[in-house]
DNA sequence: CGCTTGATCTGGAGTTGCTCCAGCATGGCA
DNA sequence: TGCCATGCTGGAGCAACTCCAGATCAAGCG
């Protein structure tokens, strides 16, 4: 499977995967004879999780390091593991934190739709 | 009310505030004698609203453009209300479009939990 | 009264996480 | 054989901050 492939099954953009790539946090990713990028479905599955990941704001960083304790060889993989725990058990709690925000701001924004919606039809009314 | 306050009892950075500024998304902010701002209660419920807005991902052009409709004297007023009601209801979508992503990355990062400390729970028992 | 301290100011550089682009290589098709 | 689509790389550009240096100024201290 070619980038462009997978880019459209992932979400993600042909620049983003490059550019997750770059920054160490793909699994590595043979080339064909022309120097193509070529993505199997671990590779794919990898990148939908990335996906996820960023779209709920998990920062790079803390996405690379997640990637080398998923891929490198860790010498101590309880500790290794562990790790990965706590990245996830954090990032966890960044979306109970968003889902708050988020609540709050829907809640929000539909009461100033409700007050504007009335002031409009006040316009309409008396122009 | 100076920046430091201002900006503790929004949430946003010193820094921010300054930003927001300068990119004229904030009402017209008076300066005491020495070029410090000042910032009275309705210019604090201004920025607790672009605080809510941001964190659930407003683009900043669009922030710009409805403080512009709320402060600005626009000449046709019910134009003006129309727009900044199209600006809530777009934000609104995305609110609910973010809020299926979070559910959906929270049952996977829960699922992984799990999957987790069973892998953990077992280097623990044989290792 | 001079001096230090602390909060703020401005303009500008740096950072994150992409996104776009120029210039080049390659393989498939007419 | 020429053309076109697709990919590659290195690097510039962008959004939305964030940090910093150097300056200002009121207030408190001795």
């Amino acid at each position: 499977m070619n980038i462009a492939e997978a880019a459209s099954l992932t979400g993600l953009s042909i620049d983003t995967i490059r550019y997750y790539e770059r920054a160490t946090m793909l699994p590595s990713l043979p080339r064909d004879t022309r120097g193509w990028r070529h993505f199997d479905p671990p590779a794919l599955d990898w990148l939908k999780i990335l996906e996820r990941l960023r779209a709920t704001g998990m920062p790079m960083a803390e996405m690379r390091r997640f990637a080398q304790l998923v891929f490198d060889r860790n010498d101590d993989a309880q500790a290794a593991m562990q790790e990965r725990l706590e990245i996830l058990a954090l990032h966890r709690k960044r979306l109970a934190q968003k889902r708050a925000e988020l609540a709050a701001c829907e809640r929000f924004v539909d009461m100033k739709i409700r007050m504007y919606s009335a002031d409009l039809e006040a316009l309409n009314a008396d122009p």
